[in-house]
DNA sequence: GAGTGTCG
DNA sequence: TGCA
């Protein structure tokens, strides 16, 4: 475990094999009731690169007009995100060092050619829980500054099965993916990577 | 002015 | 990595 200068907390490796497989399958059921959609930007409309779907009692979405938000339900179907996968709530029990369950879980899928702009995560009320990232997949090579934009940012690699905390410190700091390593795991059988944020909402 | 954006 |  790496604890970063902006106390942002990088556990390498922490998901052995066996686990990832289970989360990607997990993930494959969520999906067939919660498809991937692709978010657009506030105000322009602009699509992301990434796809998303969320797991959980909410699930952060955007579109043009109403811009970011938790909703309990899917933006497409309408329907009510999947539950929370236990596996998903032991993890967080675990690490989150948290009293309250996470309450979303976003599901990004990143193509070999997606990316991720520089961002916050402050649509929740609660910065007192961490956000917790769990990557699947191929390589992304991440990016993180500090609470304001303009802080200086450095990068490092999230390989699959890698965890990350933004926590205390970090909670806020900005940060994203400038890209992905296309053929750097065998996990995903189509490319790509699949990244989870649990995150708690309400205080 | 800001940006879960893109470009060189 | 920083700037546009």
């Amino acid at each position: 475990m790496a604890t970063l200068p902006n106390g942002i907390k990088h556990l390498p490796g922490y998901l052995d094999r066996a686990a990832q497989k289970h989360l990607v399958d997990t993930i494959r059921q969520i999906v067939v009731e919660a498809p991937l959609y692709v978010p657009a930007m506030p105000g322009t409309g602009k699509p992301m690169s990434v796809r998303m779907t969320n797991c959980g009692p909410l699930g952060w979405v955007t579109d043009k007009t109403r811009g970011y938000r938790y909703q309990s339900t899917h933006p497409v179907t309408g329907k009510a995100w999947p539950e929370m996968p236990q596996e998903l709530l032991d993890l967080w029990g675990k690490l989150a060092d948290h009293v309250n369950p996470p309450e979303a879980c976003l599901v990004n899928f990143y193509s070999d050619d997606a990316k991720m702009g520089l961002h916050q995560d402050k649509d929740e009320n609660a910065f007192d829980a961490p956000v917790l990232s769990i990557s699947l997949g191929n390589t992304c090579l991440f990016r993180v500054g500090g609470f304001d934009r303009k802080a200086p940012t450095g990068s490092f690699k999230l390989s699959s099965g890698d965890i990350v905390l933004l926590g205390g410190e970090g909670r806020l700091a900005f940060h994203g993916v400038d890209r992905i390593y296309p053929d750097t795991s065998t996990l995903l059988k189509n490319g790509g990577r699949i990244n989870l944020t649990l995150r708690r909402v309400n205080p």
